[in-house]
DNA sequence: TGACACGTTCGAAACGTTTAGATTAGCGTT
DNA sequence: AACGCTAATCTAAACGTTTCGAACGTGTCA
């Protein structure tokens, strides 16, 4: 490896020694750089500048004018000694730690990625840190990360919440700090959320397999607790209804959000009698698991069965098949929420609750195909 | 709120001292909602239990013995009013914050993204949280995102940096708080690491594709001033070299590690009047603008050209044509990224730097065919 | 009886900021 | 010469913890 063959690596070995011995001659010497290593405080910055904490403060935050002479010799005391004011110590006193705490099911799902994504680039933007946590999908870990995020004092918290909210409901009703809800809506937590029509963007996918001349249609959940779910589900059945179609409880299978989950329901799914001739599934990763049954079970998409599902990513358009997909709009979701709570660190806290809708949008491609009359001319 | 309804309380009130008094009587008569909201402190507890808070820091910490009784009494106390512990002046006091800083590139990459994911497990395990940034590939964010760390006085840092990396070196030269690289090494900034064997992993790769029968074989790199971009292209040169190949330079392309760049060199290389018949993507998110562009311009992957490139996901193999790909161990890094954090924070801090080296693996699927002889054996 | 040790508990000084209120200096008014 | 007024600066008290050293019984021993 180049690293520790080149001339350069011979370099480090030697700063590396320097440094050892620099170790032991402070732990002689005692004083000079132990772990309570003394950054240089504003005390010192105060000092070497001949003025008070107060200016140093002041002229920091701009809440004084100080003389210019004054400004000249504090800047200068700073670059001096390389000061570099302490954020605790700050939030100490100020409250506030211009810090958010953001929660997530799992980080590995591509439409937490992304928006996850895009509200990093939003905070970072405003001067704030987020902190990040996974709760992977489950309520007493949710609820951990939530004290150990308020514990930290976060100004915020953006949530897409698992199970029944937990912790949550009483952290919104002490409103000492804001919430937004992310994806998920809770049942009982009234506070700002974005999330997606999600009834309205099953709707329209199981319509267009309809009016592909698909009539059993399979479906793939998780687990319906979460809102995003009870609402697909309801646009799946609306469809079917709106059409006429029976509705099959056989046809519709659940899981907990994971590819293997996904694998055994569309297992199942293929493995009925009278098996469907589309599979939609309500979750990205669990498609995944959809797409790897019907390769094990020796079939082929679309060919012997269309498959839809939700959530879209770069790759969705460029291997075969190419998914049909139900696009969620991530960049304005991420930044809706960021904007709903920036709007709320900048100090609107009374304004009421507001819940942000945004509209999915159906990616149609060749994962599903035309059945019956419409298929004659199509395959042909 | 109970905190002034309570008998407890006036008891207090009572024992308080002046200037103690002005403060709850501030607090009980001014306060129904307001900003400052003055969370139960442990004054709050202490009083509510007859004791001092050294007492109650004793028990909360384990510090000292506390008899049975008091432990009652505070335990209690901690119920009624529910306290819990300012961690912002804890930190401030123990100057140290329990918090890691982690920065990466993109964490929509979905290499990034699962070793995020270990990383922020294996911190959470341990009690830590994770500041997450995304440096955008860009030095000068990363400089400001870690100074941002910095100041909010995080524990450690883990980096997958970006350019030269900045201000990383005298961070790490400072030693004031450890630093771990994560997927690329840094020249001249001389700490933990944990790094692939790239070179190794695409000379297989390569010799791989020499094998099946490929003489000109495209190469997609990144910027090569990051360590893992140099050390695979010193396995693509060497993988040629062994097995006897020229060296085309009009053979290699380089983009700044975006699909679209990948995209552009794949059009470039597809273009040359003796194009090759594989193309290896050093990058994972430039393997789809690969894709894309090999679609765009009417061929098909592998019939007529071959696609290996690195990193490998959920989906690699459930698509056609299912991509042959280098893997790299993500949860190994992640994890071995994380206990060498945890280590030095646990107050080893003056071992030598740790450098691991993980191993790839090739993924050998059907996005690569074989060429000549070897072809006429497999696509009869 | 006094000295001593022991096990609990407490008082008070940090930690590094911000900020209200006090102080000072400069300067025009009467 | 006494009086405000303003602008610039400072003093000192927070913020909510941890922790060191002192104080306080209480029992034991000489």
């Amino acid at each position: 490896m180049h690293f520790n063959s080149c001339e350069k690596c011979r370099l480090y070995v030697g700063l590396a020694k320097q440094g050892r011995l620099n170790v032991s001659k402070m732990a002689a010497s005692g004083r000079k750089k132990q772990r309570k290593s003394t950054a240089p405080t504003m005390l010192h910055v105060a000092e070497a500048a001949r003025v008070s904490v107060a200016t140093v403060s002041a002229l920091l935050n701009g809440t004084a004018t100080v003389s210019p002479e004054l400004t000249q010799r504090i800047e200068q005391a700073i670059r001096d000694i390389g000061y570099k004011r302490n954020a605790i110590a700050r939030s100490l006193k100020m409250g506030t730690t211009r810090t958010i705490g953001l929660t997530v099911p799992h980080i590995t799902n591509p439409f937490f990625t992304d928006v996850v994504s895009v509200i990093q680039q939003a905070f970072d933007r405003a001067g704030y840190a987020v902190m990040l946590c996974c709760t992977d999908e489950d309520l007493n870990t949710q609820d951990e990360q939530i004290r150990l995020l308020l514990d930290r004092m976060v100004d915020g918290l953006i949530v897409a919440r698992v199970g029944d909210g937990g912790i949550l409901k009483g952290i919104v009703e002490d409103a000492n700090v804001p919430v937004v809800l992310l994806d998920r809506l809770c049942e009982g937590v009234d506070t700002d959320a974005v999330v997606l029509d999600n009834q309205r963007a099953v709707f329209d996918a199981v319509t267009y397999l309809i009016h592909l001349g698909h009539r059993r249609i399979g479906y793939i959940t998780g687990t319906s607790d979460i809102s995003p779910m009870h609402d697909r589900m309801i646009g799946y059945r609306e469809a079917l209804q709106a059409a006429g179609l029976p509705m099959a409880e056989e046809l519709i299978r659940s899981g907990n959000f994971h590819e293997i989950d996904g694998y055994n329901a569309t297992m199942q799914l293929l493995s009925l009698h009278d098996r469907p001739s589309a599979i939609f599934s309500a979750n990205n990763p669990m498609v995944i698991g959809t797409m790897k049954a019907i390769r094990d079970i020796g079939l082929s998409c679309p060919e012997d069965i269309s498959v839809a599902c939700f959530d879209d990513f770069p790759w969705s358009d460029v291997f075969v098949p190419q998914l049909t997909t139900v696009a969620q709009p991530v960049q304005a979701i991420g930044e809706q929420a960021a904007n709903l709570l920036l709007d709320r660190l900048a100090g609107n806290r009374d304004a009421p609750p507001r819940k942000l809708v945004l509209k999915g949008r159906l990616m149609i491609r060749n994962s599903c195909r035309p059945l019956g009359a419409v298929a004659q001319s199509v395959s042909a």
